[in-house]
DNA sequence: TTGAGAATGAGACTCAGTCTCATGATAATC
DNA sequence: GATTATCATGAGACTGAGTCTCATTCTCAA
């Protein structure tokens, strides 16, 4: 996806909405449209803040994820670690979900479009009509197998 | 499933981890044995603590879950709703996972078999040892499609 | 330039979950 | 039955994510 595409596109989502621009949501968005998968609020805050960029108020990083995901322009994502996280909504064919390593915590993405096949069958069959679905793969990333296999000794 | 077994399981599995008896760990498994679906430790905290049964201190409770799920008695269940849930390990044929209403909170369990296939089969593609799978299916419940929808008028 | 109203920051607040430590309960031993 | 080591438990302080309010700053149309 181009990154700046997406920041485009969702300030004149904004601008449609009838928002005003500022200065936090400028540096939200640039951080967002730089990330390959989901970042947690926390984590948008502690990078806006420790770097060169503009630093942004806990309040409003929150209230402008709220914003874009009203605007349907980033989705929440939960993988269990007691945080939502928070991604650029993709174009159809980059639909990803994630695996998480329970060891280091790392998150990555992944797509299988038989998968997403059988979700789209099950929908059908239960009594939910079915908005969003959101499937998390646990284990051992391989980094962490190999530092914790025993290496021949 | 049995609940008494469920209760009788796990004191068992306790017992045989060197475990000592306590009288708020059986409040728990007898709450847990009772339910059909996931709980959050909070739940759980209100429930012993508002009925004739016996209250459980929150740091126990959270012992206590943590406890049973090392002894893989009970799950882990994240349903998106920034809290974890707990529930009592089924056996295999009763392994399920959860739809979640959006607008009303209810969660509930479903279950199936070509979902589970096209998981197992995806585990063996992805660069990462599965251990657990979780899904959840986002939406609205058919009661609150009921209320939601105009209804003729 | 001005003013209405949106955007923002600061920080208090709520609540889930963790941690520590003093006290209570259990069960093995005598 | 008494003793005692040790596990189980409760109370409550603490951490950190997320919410809320309100005063201030900024945008933009007139």
């Amino acid at each position: 996806m181009s990154d700046e595409r997406w920041v485009e596109t969702a300030e004149r989502a904004l601008a449609d909405a009838g928002r005003k621009r500022g200065g936090a949501r400028r540096a939200v968005l640039e951080l967002l449209g730089e990330q390959h998968c989901a970042l947690t609020a926390p984590e948008i805050e502690r990078a806006l803040a420790g770097t060169a960029k503009r630093a942004v108020s806990r309040a409003s990083v929150y209230r402008i994820l709220d914003e874009l995901e009203g605007l349907a322009m980033v989705q929440r994502v939960d993988t269990g670690q007691a945080m939502v996280r928070y991604e650029r909504v993709c174009t159809q064919e980059e639909h990803h979900h994630h695996l998480v390593c329970d060891k280091c915590g790392l998150v990555m993405p992944f797509s299988d479009p038989a998968l997403e096949r059988a979700i789209r069958g099950l929908s059908a069959r239960v009594p939910l009509a079915v908005a969003e679905h959101e499937i998390v793969l646990r284990g051992s990333c391989r980094q962490c197998q190999t530092a914790g296999a025993p290496t021949g000794s």
